[in-house]
DNA sequence: AGGATCTCGTTGCACTTGCAATGAAAGCGC
DNA sequence: GCGCTTTCATTGCAAGTGCAACGAGATCCT
C-alpha cells in the first residue's frame, strides 16, 4: 500500500536559479527593459530598431549584411527594423551602384536628430548601471568578455 | 561648396559592443540557443516549456502564479506553455480545492521520464559552460549576482 | 448577507518572429 | 557568352508573444 511515487524520484536535482543560460536571460531581460520602455514611449522604436539606429549612428552607411554580422540580429530581423524605420522616416535606403544587391542605409536628418537626444539616454542608463554594480560590474564584464570572444 | 554634414556630425560615440544590455542579451541567446536546439529538435518543447517543466520537475505540484513569481515569466506565458504541455501530456492540471481559483500543475509519468532524460543532459550543458570559461565563469556569476539580487 | 474589490488563470486580438522560399544580381567555370 | 551556384535582401505563412480584457472565484467591508 505504497504512496504515489513522490515528485523527486528519479530526478536529477537542477536549480534553474544556477543554471547559467537562465540566469543570463533574465539579467539580459531586466537590463534591457528599462531603457527599452523609455525609448518606446518616448520614440515608439523597439529593440531591433534601436539596434539598427545604434549602428548606423556609429558606422555611416552600411547594408543589411554588415548589420546582421555585427549586430547579433538575422538578416530579416535587420530587414524588417530597416523597413520600419524608413516608414518612420528615419533611416534612408538607396541601391549600392557597385553592387545591386546591396543596399545603404544610412540615418536621415530626423533619424540623426532622434538618436543626437537618445544616445546620451542609453549613456547614463549604462553609467547608472555600472554605478549600481560598482566592482562587480567589472568581474560581469570579464565573465562576458570570456563568453563572447569565444570562436563562436 | 560644403559637402553633406559627415555622418558623425553632432553624434555622441556610443559602441553597441560596450552596452552592457547588449553584451548580455546576446551572451543570452548563445548560451541558450544551443541547449534549446537539442531540446527541440529531441523533445520538441520550447525555451517557457523546459522553464515550466523544470520548475514542476524542482517543487512538484504548483499553481501558475507559483511559477510566474520564481521563473521569471510573464501568467499567459505560464499559462500557453502550460497548455501545450498539457496537450503533449507532459503535465496535468487539476483544481485546488481549496482555493478553485488555483490551479495544481504537475509532471505526468511520461514528463517525469522526459525530465530524467532531459536534465543530465542540462547539467553537462552548464558543465561545459563552466569549463569552458575557466576562472571567467566565477567572474560572470559574481557579476550575475549582483545584478540579479538588486532590489528588482 | 451582498456589493465592491481583488486575485487567478485564460484568451482575443494585433503585432512580431522564425523559417523557408523567392527574386534579383553577381561570380564562377568552361 | 551562358548556365550553375552563391550572395543579398525581402516576404508569405505559420507560430509565438504582449497587452488588455474577461469570467470565475475569493476576500473585504459595512
Amino acid at each position: 500500500m505504497d504512496d504515489e511515487v513522490p515528485p523527486e524520484f528519479e530526478l536529477p536535482e537542477f536549480d534553474l536559479y544556477g543554471f547559467t543560460p537562465y540566469r543570463l536571460a533574465v539579467a539580459a531581460k531586466r537590463t534591457s527593459e528599462e531603457l527599452a520602455r523609455l525609448y518606446r514611449a518616448r520614440f515608439g522604436i523597439t529593440i531591433p530598431e534601436w539596434r539598427v539606429l545604434v549602428h548606423l549612428a556609429h558606422s555611416g552607411k552600411v547594408s543589411v549584411r554588415d548589420i546582421e554580422a555585427r549586430v547579433a540580429m538575422e538578416k530579416y530581423e535587420v530587414s524588417r527594423a530597416a523597413k520600419r524605420l524608413r516608414e518612420s522616416g528615419l533611416i534612408e535606403r538607396k541601391e549600392n551602384p557597385e553592387d545591386r544587391r546591396l543596399v545603404v542605409l544610412s540615418l536621415t536628418p530626423k533619424g540623426r536628430e532622434m538618436m543626437a537626444e537618445l544616445l546620451p539616454l542609453a549613456k547614463a542608463h549604462q553609467a547608472r548601471l555600472e554605478a549600481r554594480l560598482g566592482e562587480a560590474f567589472a568581474e560581469l564584464e570579464a565573465g562576458l568578455e570570456a563568453l563572447l570572444t569565444e570562436t563562436k
